[in-house]
DNA sequence: CCGATTGTTCGACTACTATCGAACCATGCC
DNA sequence: GGCATGGTTCGATAGTAGTCGAACAATCGG
């Protein structure tokens, strides 16, 4: 049995919408969202476009995301894969990430 | 000339989007922001259902809407009108504040 | 003008959040 | 097993946000 190094998620029905919101506030992980839009990525691939962060530092913000439900983060090998929990939060929030992500990056 | 006493509001064409999720991600500006939805209210009467909150609590948060650009805050003879920014929203972010609005009081 | 009313602002304290290095853990490869 | 790789967790520190009392400001009514 492959020591299951599961991270906890909340379930889709139980998602509240101020965290959710609250995970979004900030520009770094509003930018993250953004790309995870188009795909999932590894988490090395998280960093933000040319500068670097400590992993420390992006994994704070991977956590704060995936309490509010907002990504998803899956061991996969080595590695780990975060996609974006598209189909649960539009099924409780409908209409909100077409809106966040609506809206040109500033 | 009555003293103009006028706060600062961010016109519309310069609202962030950060600083609007971030605004509504607090549950008590949240629950006000829903009580907006349907009309105007003097500032006393933003006071949350049943329980008490000192003056300078509910303007503080006033304050961080205002400045986020969610709500407007005008004086009328000795009160202030609060109300909700909804087409200065809409404009901005299509579809945002429905959505927020949309999703049941929790 | 005086006092009551309606709210904002200031200052202090507390609580939470961001950031980062270091320690730790699990996996895959040799 | 031993070691590099990919990430999380821990602990400390600095900055930010929430809460509240007290002071202040502007208006209306006598």
């Amino acid at each position: 049995m492959p020591g299951a190094r599961d991270l906890p998620h909340p379930d889709a029905a139980s998602l509240v919408l101020t965290d959710v919101l609250f995970a979004l506030s900030d520009p770094s992980r509003l930018a993250l969202v953004r790309r995870l839009a188009q795909g999932p990525l590894e988490v090395a691939a998280c960093q933000p476009t040319g500068g670097e962060v400590p992993k420390s530092t992006l994994s704070h913000h991977l956590k704060t995301l995936r309490e509010a439900g907002v990504v998803r983060n899956v061991p996969e090998g080595r590695q780990r894969y975060v996609s974006l929990r598209r189909e649960d939060l539009d099924d409780r929030f409908p209409g909100l990430l077409d809106a966040v992500l609506g809206t040109a990056a500033e």
